[in-house]
RNA sequence: CGAGAUGGCCAGGCGGCCGCGGCAGUGACGGGAGACCAUCGCUGUCGAGGAACGUCCGGGCUCCACAGGGCAGGGUGGUUGCUAACGGCAACCCGGGGCGACCCGCGGGACAGUGCCACAGAGAACAGACCGCCAGUUUCGGCUGGUAAGGGUGAAACGGUGGUGUAAGAGACCACCAGCGCCGCCGGUGACGGCGGCGGCUCGGUAAACCCCACCUGGAGCAAGGUCGAGAGGAGCCGCGAGGCUCUGCGCGAAGGUUCGAAGGCGGCCCGCUUGAGUUGCGCCGCAGGUUCGCGGUGAACGCCUUCGCGGGUAGACCGCUCGAGCGCGUCGGCGACGGCGCGCCUAGAUGGAUGGCCGCUCAAUGACAGGACCCGGCGUAUCGGCCAUCUCGUUCC
RNA sequence: GCUCCCGUCGUCUAGGGGCCUAGGACGCCGCCCUCUCAAGGCGGAAACGGCGGUUCGAAUCCGCUCGGGAGUA
């Protein structure tokens, strides 16, 4: 499956990977995609206290979001189960210090593993090659307009 | 054989490979004086439920509050038991349903009081009289009196049936029946039941309406609660005590100044000008670098700061955290719930929260409902399918 | 974890034992008016979350259940 280190752990983490991330969906997945934050500077007080001890050294993580829309905690736990074991095979292909995080959808639920991961492998990639941030994509909207 | 009733049990099985969480052992690397700690690997072992669910009750545990009594509020409601306790369970009683095995019932009190009973109907609660029946009277429309058997209304109408009686009638009277109350005897721990007698002859329903009665009830919840315990960014966690110091940051730069000066004077301040000195400052942090003893130095005290000690405590970490009203088997007591005794067993403890993926064999099958979060006892609800035991009714055969 | 509240036409709501065959507004449908549309007028369809109980009678009272929401640590 997945071991401890590879996985998100923190709210604060979750909050930024998804804030940062760039986001695309397939399936019954949706996949935000936060690569490694190489400008540190700014906030250079929290450096202590965060617990992700931001080394460059740092295996690439996965974090999964499973919403009480995806069914009951039977239905949530085996989709999560089932997406942490599809990231674990897709873990070593990302680039280290990398965050990704995983929300599921209602049809999820429905989907059996073959299916989940061939979802989570083809959004990762979309997100992988998508041209910019936020911002680059933002910018893009407007300009014909 | 068919149709049912009740109680209990199971929750696919066996195996292989790769993974995940806990514990134990062990190895490697790193840190440490050491005890040991962190990461990774290997081996062994354990790893969700009958409902883990909903959170409707009860308890354990923890903290807070508390002289005693009463009221309010909330809850329970046949009896006797079981239990740590319960609103749970068992047996029994009463009422209702079913041919039956069995099932269902928030099942105290309506002469303590108050309220409400729509529509219909004459009348719906200290009774009263529409049609009728009977008697009297009459201007033949009716009026007065008697009566409650018959009609009609309603969920419910002041006992029912038959007779005696009467102008017509009526518990007015009689017999039986139903109901209520009282007394006696018998059975039962009791709820209550059985039998006999007497009484008045008869009294609506609703308390899951307010209420009355009896009994129970302090509040919060493991995010409870406890232990340990950072302060970098100069002076930044708080408090107490003791001591020290009058020191003054960092970077760049050759150099950072302290009783003749970066002092002094003038303009309200920022700031500028002037005299003096001079090679001569710039950026950042920050607004503490001071107060009093007449004043700048000197000295003293206090404060700031700093050092040491003690206490509290935020972030955080750890404990609480799983051996318990525990489970299994046997035996004894009890109708039973349950209890006593003996033997055996140890069975998840996570913290973004551990069970997934691939494959083989097998059963008709993909398997139903569904995942711990402090722990127990119940209740309620969801659920594919299967097995066992006892019992009832019907049919056929012996 | 604890506590509380609410479910009524498509939407927002009234009604808290009988007067309810459940009222109102907006929306919807039909007709009238107009050359047509709007406005206006007339008429109509449309609901008590589910199951059980108490009562003669339940949207209303009680229990369970399903769904939604709020507060608090």
């Amino acid at each position: 499956m997945l071991p401890a280190d590879a996985r998100i752990r923190s709210s604060r983490d979750f909050g930024s990977a998804l804030k940062r991330g760039r986001r695309a969906a397939r399936g019954g997945v949706v996949v935000h995609w936060a690569p490694e934050r190489h400008t540190e500077s700014p906030p250079a007080q929290a450096a202590p206290a965060t617990p992700s001890e931001a080394g460059a050294n740092r295996t690439a993580r996965a974090g999964f979001v499973v919403s009480k829309a995806v069914g009951n905690a039977v239905v949530r736990n085996k989709v999560k189960r089932r997406l942490r074991h599809a990231a674990a095979a897709e873990l070593p292909h990302w680039p280290a210090g990398t965050d990704v995080v995983v929300r599921a959808t209602p049809r999820a639920a429905e989907r059996d593993f073959a299916e989940l991961r061939r979802d989570l492998t083809e959004a990762v990639q979309a997100a992988r090659s998508a041209t910019g941030g936020r911002s680059g994509r933002s910018r893009e909207r407007r300009s014909p307009a």
